[in-house]
DNA sequence: GTATCATATGACCATAAGGTCACATGACTA
DNA sequence: TAGTCATGTGACCTTATGGTCATATGATAC
């Protein structure tokens, strides 16, 4: 948590220090970016970023946490109409917010990827939550056997993980494949994507 | 690559390096990975270190060759028997075979992993033939839909990335959930993922 | 015995990291 | 005006990094 000091400063500068945060996040990485960077793209003395936070982590929870806020922001909507939705039609439209939030937000996107994939990193930084965000796609998994949409026999805690994982991939893969274009694409693209997880890469027999 | 120096070494200082070194890289990956601690544990002076390795990432990368090299022996048999048999099966054991590598070789496995995930990394270290690994699976997928087996619809190069990315989950996945046991399980618990590539998570309707 | 050679060695280098701390500043109180 | 107190500040700290280099060693050749 970021002391009180930081709290009280003008928004501006608060804007300050947490682009230059994620601009060097985003960049390097949480192990390789540098606080003396930050403070000198934030333009505060090295100083002051210590009255501001307690050290570099606490910094990088703190524009996770934005990150989060940032990204509930897209998908929120989607996830009240959970209940009385087809549950495929649900997903894809998790997966669009999802990648509109990639697309507006890629420092964001790219540091929430970090924490996502790099599961010492993960550790160090979420303690005893480590396992939180498996929640959320095992419970849209129970939502979407209860409606008969999904196999019971699948192991819902690995097939959560898979499609967290997928869907950062999708991310991108969705980025680097449209980079110029609007996003015209992105609901084929999702319906492919989703085609595979619904039915597979098999053929019918 | 490392020097001549080096591969002139008797074999048994040569482990002695690339051990500190295994151990190193997989404990706190490459970039957290110190030399000094490296030549400690390898019992050499730092300047040998360099007689040896023009830096450390040549070291990474050969010890990144070791473990290929060591991942190759387990599927090599599998890949002779590729064309003539069922695409499925052929699956099936590339992915048993691959953790039981990781299981036999949980440091190697661990470094491969790093640069999997850590798309940063895999384009310091390999350069241009950093695409290369999507070709693997690619040409597997390129068989199915000869065989008639794999849907004729799918963007390949998402899809080889997906299995590649799966792969590495569920060799996680298999090492967390089954550390005491023995391969009892191994078979079914893929059979259970090749179920969910083959037929999708959906329910037949 | 001496010249040549690859190899061995560890003190040393520049650089940068994350973090601290004594002091400066400036707004508010009395 | 003097005192108080939160905040601002940058020189400075320790520690570690990856990497170098002058010198030492010891085997071989003449």
């Amino acid at each position: 948590m970021p002391k009180q000091t930081f709290l009280n400063l003008p928004d501006e500068k608060k804007e300050k220090i947490i682009d230059a945060g994620l601009r060097e996040f985003s960049d390097k990485g949480y192990r390789e970016a540098s606080t003396n960077i930050i403070v000198e793209n934030a333009g505060i003395p090295k100083g002051s970023f210590y009255q501001y936070f307690n050290d570099k982590k606490d910094l990088f929870l703190y524009i996770c946490g934005l990150a989060a806020e940032k990204k509930l922001i897209y998908i929120q909507d989607v996830l009240t109409k959970a209940e009385q939705m087809d549950f495929f039609e649900l997903f894809k439209e998790i997966y669009v917010a999802g990648i509109k939030f990639a697309k507006s937000n890629t420092k964001y996107f790219a540091i929430t990827n970090e924490l996502l994939k790099d599961n010492v990193l993960r550790k160090e930084m979420l303690g005893d939550q480590y396992e939180r965000s498996d929640d959320f796609f095992i419970n849209l998994l129970k939502l979407g056997m209860n409606k008969g949409q999904i196999r019971k026999d699948i192991d819902m805690r690995f097939v959560s993980r898979l499609l967290t994982e997928s869907g950062v991939l999708l991310g991108e893969y969705f980025l680097e494949k449209y980079t110029m274009d609007e996003i015209d694409h992105l609901e084929e693209f999702v319906d492919d994507y989703l085609s595979i997880i619904k039915n597979g890469i098999g053929t019918e027999e």
